[in-house]
DNA sequence: CTGCGTGCAAAGTATTTGCAAACCG
DNA sequence: CGGTTTGCAAATACTTTGCACGCAG
């Protein structure tokens, strides 16, 4: 499933410029979460000229979208995260190396009937340390 | 359990400041969470001089000490929540009137199982509105 | 063509920091 | 007394906005 992220824009009504496209698949190369910044420099590689804000404005339209995804990181900073896994699930990330594991369980049918009011959205995140980063600096983030 | 405050802060080793009293029961009188601003606006109230940045640091280490929850808002401004509610749990929280309400349940040990890696925190936060909010404004956060 | 997309420059604005003075224990 | 805590002022730094031009459809 590689390219049709041109599509996937036509979907959310979104054109398909190259800086988009780039964007795309830059994320989809990764295996971790990237922010705004990060992303950008990768850009500047590709482009005579492009524009932090340019940036910002793709990568939130794309979360908008649900293309991407926003990481709640305990920074407060944006990350960004593209997932290839369409159904759902959530993210457990490292918090050194910043990758980032699917994690196939979803408890929210549960708790969506001990609310009492109509639920919008849920988070759910596990921060940690992945196996290699654990391994190697024994718990330091 | 009403004034073990000065009890709770040393043990977190934090001095028992009017301030930080202050500000403790000022968040448990509340049913819902407040943004560091406003929880200065009502301590301006009842202190002659008292800085912004004082409650700032304060409630960063009031929640780090656990005593009050930090919420997660997708406008990503800072807030703060105290929960009696001593065991292990999450939060509905309402994006509307902001009041919050306990979700006595954890998929985590469930999920522990199926990462990779070592879990050092996670967030399960729930939004969306109250009952009361979504049937007067039938939706509109 | 026509409106969405982008660059650039500039503005916000919530949040932090530095330091001297005040204060808790 | 001695290390914390606090006020104040100022700085940070991330993010957002305005506007004119360029490009996708």
């Amino acid at each position: 499933m590689p390219e049709n992220f041109a599509h996937n824009l036509k979907d959310l009504k979104l054109k398909a410029t190259p800086k988009r496209l780039a964007i795309l698949s830059l994320l989809a190369e990764e295996l971790s979460y990237a922010s705004p910044e990060e992303v950008w420099r990768k850009l500047r590689r590709n482009f005579a000229s492009i524009g932090l804000p340019t940036v910002y404005r793709n990568l939130e339209d794309l979360a908008n979208g649900g293309l991407i995804t926003k990481v709640i990181h305990p920074n407060r900073q944006l990350y960004y995260y593209f997932c290839p896994n369409s159904h759902h699930h959530h993210h457990f990330i490292c918090l050194s190396c910043r990758k980032v594991e699917d994690i196939n369980f979803c408890g929210m049918e549960e708790i969506e009937k001990k609310v009492d009011g109509t639920v919008l959205s849920h988070i759910v995140q596990v921060n940690g340390l992945c196996r290699d980063c654990a391994e190697s600096h024994g718990g330091t983030p």
